[in-house]
Order: structure tokens, then sequence, then C-alpha cells
RNA sequence: UCCCCGGUAGCUCAAUCGGCAGAGCGGGUGGCUGUUAACCACUAGGUUCGCGGUUCAAGUCCGUGCCGGGGAGCCA
């Protein structure tokens, strides 16, 4: 007999024979038989099954403790009881693999965060990471859903690379050589020692190369892990996260906003219309404001200000920051904040930064101070995207490029696009973490990850 | 990396001024005719993070190390 899984189970219209297999979640014993509790994986909910106590199914009952791995064979009824509409009524047990209760560490109650970390290898099977991981998966495809509906190209970026990125972060260094053995090497054998003859790392941005191929294919975007050597030590932070990064060819500044905007409205929309359970344990549990928050991304449009005019809001408040405000300066976590969440009271993409604070391809604007930059601020969490529209005009970039002491060898490639054939472009980069932590509320992205790597932890 | 806070039973936490180490949950045992984080009774369970110091006496005070969390910076 084929297993059914819990989700479609719930959706059945009659009864019948069933076999389910599963994790069992608890286990409730009265006299003369027990109410088991299995989980699945497939959804949120349990499935009860009722096993009386017959000589059979009490061995197997034994065995049936919170966290062992079952499958359970009956008949599924409707429930006379409130609760759930299905119930099974167990013919027979099978344990696949018992789960001591004396050391299993999940335990039939709330644990807190901080323990589930140490158990990263465990977490998935509570109700909260199990929610998270749909819904992690339910948006990464909705992700590709907004693309290909728009007539974009996934395209992948590489992962090992030999150029960084304008120093969008500090790179992970990648070698095959023994660490003894190419400390001893002079810098010169080292390089020609080195599987690719050269200094390489991992990725800390695919945009470069994304630029690339948007000037061939017009709009792309990429998906995939990106890595920083950081150290920081955030909830926001990790040293390796996926990244979203859409680039468009004859795009300027306003396409970038709209698009950014159109992305995060259709992921929070998507989520209430395809998580709804999931999204109702964390609204219950995590966030009482994420319902609303998520129905107010989808309705209302966006504030959109320059960073000038974001600096004239934060000194037309009243309010003592701890950091001052200052028009070349960028803004600190707390004048997001405040814009976001007490000023505009909605996510605010801040654009037209002062070019002394951004990085180097971003397109000069007309009044040589600004560029065409924008960031994506939502409540708690802050910046969710970030970009530009892309500096175009090969004698601009080549300025700003010696202006900021950047040697044009290594990006020779890259000049090349702005020499044959150059177009308008822009594009930006979402940390799919953070998109995760605001369609959950959950509040650490060490939570929003499998397994998280941050300083000092390369655990599991 | 800087600042602040914390580390006590398997988990979450309490322990007054330095004076006998505690609770809830979880586990075990027994009970209960339909439970829903079941309920009731009993029970086991401790290097109070490590090291050093002060004291008649340290979970509590001092020094130091390790670990964790929050805030800041860097950014997505």
């Amino acid at each position: 007999m084929q297993r059914t899984r819990i989700r479609n189970m719930l959706a059945e219209e009659t009864g019948g024979p069933i076999l389910l297999k599963g994790w069992v979640r608890t286990r409730r014993d009265a006299k003369g038989f027990s109410f088991l509790e299995i989980n699945d994986g497939s959804c949120l909910a349990n499935a009860q099954a009722v096993v009386d106590h017959t000589p059979e199914l009490s061995a197997a009952l034994e065995g049936a403790t919170t966290g062992a791995a079952v499958a359970v064979e009956g008949e599924l009824v409707a429930s006379p009881a409130a609760g759930q509409k299905w119930e099974v009524r167990a013919k027979s047990i099978l344990i696949y693999g018992c789960a001591d209760p004396e050391t299993f560490p999940l335990q039939k109650k709330r644990h807190s965060d901080e323990f589930l970390r140490g158990i990263a290898h465990l977490r998935p099977r509570t109700n909260k990471y199990g929610a998270m991981l749909r819904v992690r998966s339910e948006m990464a495809l909705a992700v590709h859903e907004f693309f290909r509906a728009r007539g974009f190209f996934y395209v992948h970026a590489p992962i090992l690379t030999g150029s960084d990125c304008e120093g969008a972060g500090e790179m992970f260094r990648v070698s095959n050589l023994e660490a003894e053995q190419a400390a001893r090497l002079s810098p010169e054998l080292r390089e020609a020692a080195e599987f690719f003859g050269r200094p390489a790392g991992l990725t800390v941005s695919g945009q470069l190369e994304a630029e690339l191929m948007a000037l061939a294919l017009g709009d792309v975007y990429t998906f995939g892990p990106t890595f920083r050597a950081e150290n920081s030590n955030t909830p926001k932070h990790a040293a390796e996260f996926w990244m979203v990064e859409p680039e468009m060819a004859f795009a300027n500044l306003a396409d970038d906003m709209d698009t950014a905007e159109a992305l995060v409205k259709h992921l929070a929309g998507h989520v209430l219309t395809h998580c709804a359970e999931d999204v109702a344990l964390f609204g219950k549990y995590v966030d009482p404001t994420l319902i609303p928050t998520l129905e107010g991304i989808v309705a209302q449009p966006f504030a959109r200000i320059t960073h000038a005019q974001a600096i004239a809001e934060l000194r037309a408040s009243g309010r003592a920051f701890e950091f001052p405000v200052h028009e070349t300066s960028d803004l600190q976590t707390e004048h997001e904040r405040y814009l976001c969440e007490e000023r505009y009271k909605r996510p605010v993409i801040v654009y037209d930064y002062p070019k002394e604070i951004k990085a180097f391809y971003m397109r000069l604007n007309d009044d040589g101070k600004t560029v065409a930059a924008m960031d994506l601020l939502v409540p708690r969490i802050g910046e969710l995207c970030g970009g530009s529209q892309r500096e175009e005009r090969l004698d601009v970039l080549a300025r700003r490029m010696t202006e900021l002491d950047l040697p044009e060898e290594p990006y020779a490639w890259y000049l090349d696009t702005r020499r044959y054939g150059s177009a308008p472009h822009a594009g930006f980069g979402m940390g799919f973490e953070r998109l995760l932590m605001l369609v959950t509320g959950i509040a650490n992205i060490r939570d929003v990850i499998p397994f998280p790597r941050t300083p000092g932890h390369l655990e599991f």
C-alpha cells in the first residue's frame, strides 16, 4: 500500500484504508487505548491515530515515543472529537526508528531558538522550523515565478571567483594547497602552485557577471549562495547566504525601484495565499504584527524619498538620535527604523545617495554629487534590497575608478562591456534570508537558514 | 571588532543582605472510557560554565578564560 502524505489526507473527501508514515510528535495514553500524533513534514498539522491496546499494538506502542519514525496502517474515519476532521484507527504499527525518550532532545514544549540552534540537525522536526523550511521552499519558487512571468532569464554566476567585486565584502580565500606548504612558498611560487594559478575566492556577489548577461539577454537574474568573510555578529548577517540579483538592460533607477517593489509585493502576497497555515503559526507565536504587516506591504505603495529628503525628514523629526544626521553619511540603523516604522509605517525606498558612500559602478547623477543608488528598507529588518543604475559611460566609469584608486586591469572585461555596445542598465540584490525574516517574523537570520554559517560557527 | 547582558536539573527559569540548591515542563512508575501543550499521584535527576582568589561560609563578591545573546559598525 502506498503511503498518504498528511497534507493529502486532510483533503480527503471519504474515509477508507490508509497508510501514514512519519515521526511521532506526542502520545497520549488513556485506559485501553492511546492517541498518537504523527507529523510527516508535508504540512504543519499532525495526524491523530487512535491505537487500541491489543497485544500486538501495545507492543508497538512501547517504541512509539516522541521522535520515533513510524508507519501506521489503518482506517481513515471521521473524528468524533473536536480538533481534527479525520483520524486513523490503527490496525498495525511499524516502528522504523526509535527515539530514546531519555535522551531525545525535542520535547512536547516550546524550546528557545538558542537551544534549537545547538541541535540544528533535529530542529526541522519542530513546528516552527518545519514551517520555516516549507515557506523557504515556496518563496524560492515564487522568486522564479515572478521573474519568469516578466521574461527574465535565470542565469548562474560562478561561485568560485578570481575577482573581488569592489569589496562588497571580505572574501573567503579558496585554495587547494596545504597551509604549511603554502606558507613556505614565496608569493610568486605560491601563485603558480595555486590550482587556478592565481588567488581565488568565493563570490561576494554575482552582480558583475549578471551585468554581462543582461547586456546580452536583456533581463536576467541570479539566485545563489553568496559568501562574506565579514566579522559581523548580528541577527541579520550570515557568512553564507542566498541572494537574488536581477539585472535589466535599458532600465534606469525608476525601473529598478519598480521591479524591487513589485518583487517584494509579489512575495508578500504569495506567502499569504500559498503558506497560510504556516504564516498563521508565525503570526500566532512569533510576531503578532506579521499578517497585518504583510497585508500592508501588498496593499500600499512603498514610500520613495531621496537621501537628501531622508536627511530632512530625520532632522524635522525632532528626535535625538544617537548618531547625528549628516548629508554625506549613510543612514544608521536607528534612522532606517524611524523612517520605516514611525514616519511612513511601510517599506521605504531611499535613492540618490551621495557618491562618496556608494560603490564605483553606480551611475553618477547630473548633479555630479549623487549616484543613482537605492536601498529598499523594511520594518524591523532594515535594508532588504540594495541596488543602482549602473554607470554605462566608459569615461565616467574610468574616472570614478581612478578617483577610488581601483586598478583597471582586473576589471578589463567589465570595462569592455562599456566599450562595446554599452547600454543603460540597472539591478539590485535582495538578501533571500532577510526576505524570509520579513515574511515569517523570525527575528534572527540564523533561524531562517537550515545550517547557519556565522563567525566561529561551521557546525553540521 | 567595540559596548552591554547572561551561563543554576534534559528544557525554561527562580534562589532576598554571602547562610540547607528550588519550581514548572520533560523523563520513569502507577492511575484515568475520547485526548488535543491531556489530566491526577508518586519518583529519579545538580562539577550552579572552567580556573584562581576573598570569607567561618560563595550560585551570589573579586580576577581571568571560554561560551551564548542583545546593541553598534560592515551590508544583502
